[in-house]
DNA sequence: ACCTGAACACCGTTCAAGT
DNA sequence: ACCTGAACACCGTTCAAGT
């Protein structure tokens, strides 16, 4: 990076607001769920009036681009860590999701807009799950599907109160291992 | 049925008013997906300010709710008509969500209130899926999170561009067949 | 450059009042 | 019995104006 491209200090502040606007949502989004973030909220969080948030995001959506790239992230991190084989990937996935409810939501619930976003974070977070059906990728949509509405159907309470989830996601594993 | 339980016409036309506020209800559903639906919109549909649909309906919750019964219910009947086979059900399943995406969200979204909702509707769009899998409930659970999950990325367009859906969803057949 | 106050077009819902 | 008008507490967002 030449001198000249040194980021100036007024973009370095610029900068670091962003990030404390973004982690201020996270927190609200963590204690309050994916309903729980208002911009209005999110703008006395911060210290602000709501209008004032427009001068660092263009709009919520963008907020929630923001967020669903850095869930990724984190996620990506969690199934990376996970271990190879496909019980442990699955147990990684369902353990992230179930710490990070609301972030799962947006990672997921999000019409991702596949020209703004970084693709290696999507890549990164998908190679483990293709990795663990050898590199098929249409077993590995399946199972990214499979594992996502496992998920999906547990954090929207849709399975019957006593269900034995450990035992389904055990049998999901199975019928991808054989 | 005895003389005195006959309903009263007051009662029948009550339930009528219902009735063509859940069709109504559908329909905006069905020309401006979910976030079509408002109770404000949906009151000046069917000819009325939007306090008054509070006398026909508890809350915005109570309209979701009945709307999810019938969506299981068109579900079910659907499911039904499918075929004895995995591949044939996994299609139905397929085709169904994605001729009426917004009833799926509805369907699926709603935290069902199991209490209030009539049990026989949701073991009846299950009981094709359990069948299927030749009434192991651990597989069958597996399985239809796994269909959902193919429908709801689907729906939110979350695979790739290109991808070939048609084969993912042969993947997710196969391996429940093995 | 950054922030505010007032405003607009929406929400779901309540409640007193009309017929 | 059924419906309305006015109101309340919220949304996201724009825009002129202040420092």
């Amino acid at each position: 990076m030449s001198l000249a491209d040194r980021p100036s200090p007024v973009a370095t502040r610029r900068a670091a607001r962003r990030e404390e606007i973004l982690t201020a949502a996270e927190r609200l989004l963590d204690e309050d769920g994916i309903e729980g973030l208002t911009m209005r909220r999110l703008a006395t969080e911060v210290g602000m009036q709501a209008p004032s948030l427009y001068k660092h995001l263009r709009d919520k959506q963008e907020l929630l681009g923001a967020l669903q790239q850095r869930a990724l992230q984190s996620m990506g991190d969690a199934l990376a860590d996970a271990g190879p084989t496909l019980a442990e990937l699955a147990a990684g996935y369902r353990t992230w999701a179930l710490a990070n409810p609301a972030l799962y939501r947006v990672a997921t619930a999000v019409p991702l807009e596949r020209e703004r976003i970084d693709p290696e974070i999507e890549e990164r977070a998908a190679a483990p799950v293709v990795a663990a059906v050898d590199g098929d990728e249409h077993r590995s949509r399946a199972l990214w599907a499979a594992a996502h509405g496992m998920v999906d159907l547990e954090l929207r309470h849709r399975f019957p109160d006593g269900a034995d989830l450990d035992a389904a996601w055990a049998a999901l594993v199975a019928a991808f291992e054989a």
